[in-house]
DNA sequence: AATTATATTTGGAATTATTCTAATTACAGC
DNA sequence: GCTGTAATTAGAATAATTCCAAATATAATT
């Protein structure tokens, strides 16, 4: 697993902005996660990351994952109840959660429909972030 | 604390359209709920609880959330990695976390708007809910 | 009103996801 | 190559929630 070149860029000058270090780990991490973008846990990108690197401990992941999404080079996927899971797709975009394939896909949004969102608001109200989740049925399980 | 009667009306006849039995418990926990609307976990319920039930266990509390939540009379909230929270008003709403008061507000949705957080959804994809969540600076937080 | 069958509550143990801690290792600048 | 700081590591700790088995409450039946 390697990691492309401008990706390996976005990293290094995310990280030396937030001054912190660019490490096997970290560019390890950023890399799967971009390789195979299936919203994984973090109990899923340790499994993956051991393959490659297989003295990489738990603490390590959670804490790559945390650097990277702090240096916002990936998102945070929160569904209830469930485990956080890891997204290096950086448009604005929803998600859409499968309850019956647990296929997790991204809905792209439009800067209009996000512009209502903020639209909305009482005033006085500021919104750093908008976080929208759909579940239902997916393509491939329609009843 | 007291239900009142429509609400009293609500909770038996949700139940018993789901084949559940009305108890002291679930009707206590139901018009906490109602009574101060401020989005509190099942932590913070448990603890209002007690106040009038001392004998109520955290489990029973969590059932009845439980129980509540299936037969939609309240809804579950929840924030990235916080404890779930819940919410007795049935209107279709967002929700906005004040990252500064710890505030959370409840915020109207139009059909019109959902009807077009529906229509950006790929052929084949049904959506059963919509969780939308703001965060960010409330009216007595801004900066 | 007593009996019975089933649902619910209870307290505590178990589980799951995540964070913390202290020791070791790696990295960047001199 | 040394030195200071940052990052990694393994395992312990924590927080939220669920599970479990026994006791209790409820609803239906006699």
């Amino acid at each position: 697993m390697r990691l492309e070149p401008q990706y390996k860029e976005l990293l290094d000058s995310a990280l030396e902005r937030s001054g912190q270090r660019a490490t096997k780990q970290r560019e390890h991490i950023y890399a799967l996660l971009l390789q195979k973008r299936n919203h994984p846990t973090a109990e899923e990108v340790y499994v993956r990351a051991k393959e490659d690197m297989p003295t990489i401990s738990l603490a390590t992941v959670y804490n790559c994952l945390e650097t990277l999404a702090e240096t916002k080079l990936i998102r945070q996927v929160n569904f209830e109840r469930e485990p956080t899971r890891y997204c290096p797709n950086l448009t604005k975009h929803a998600h859409f959660y499968c309850r019956e394939s647990g296929e997790i896909v991204d809905i792209d949004l439009s800067d209009e429909l996000l512009d209502e969102l903020m639209k909305v608001l009482p005033a006085g109200f500021t919104a750093k972030h908008i976080e929208i989740s759909y579940d239902g049925a997916c393509n491939e399980c329609h009843d």
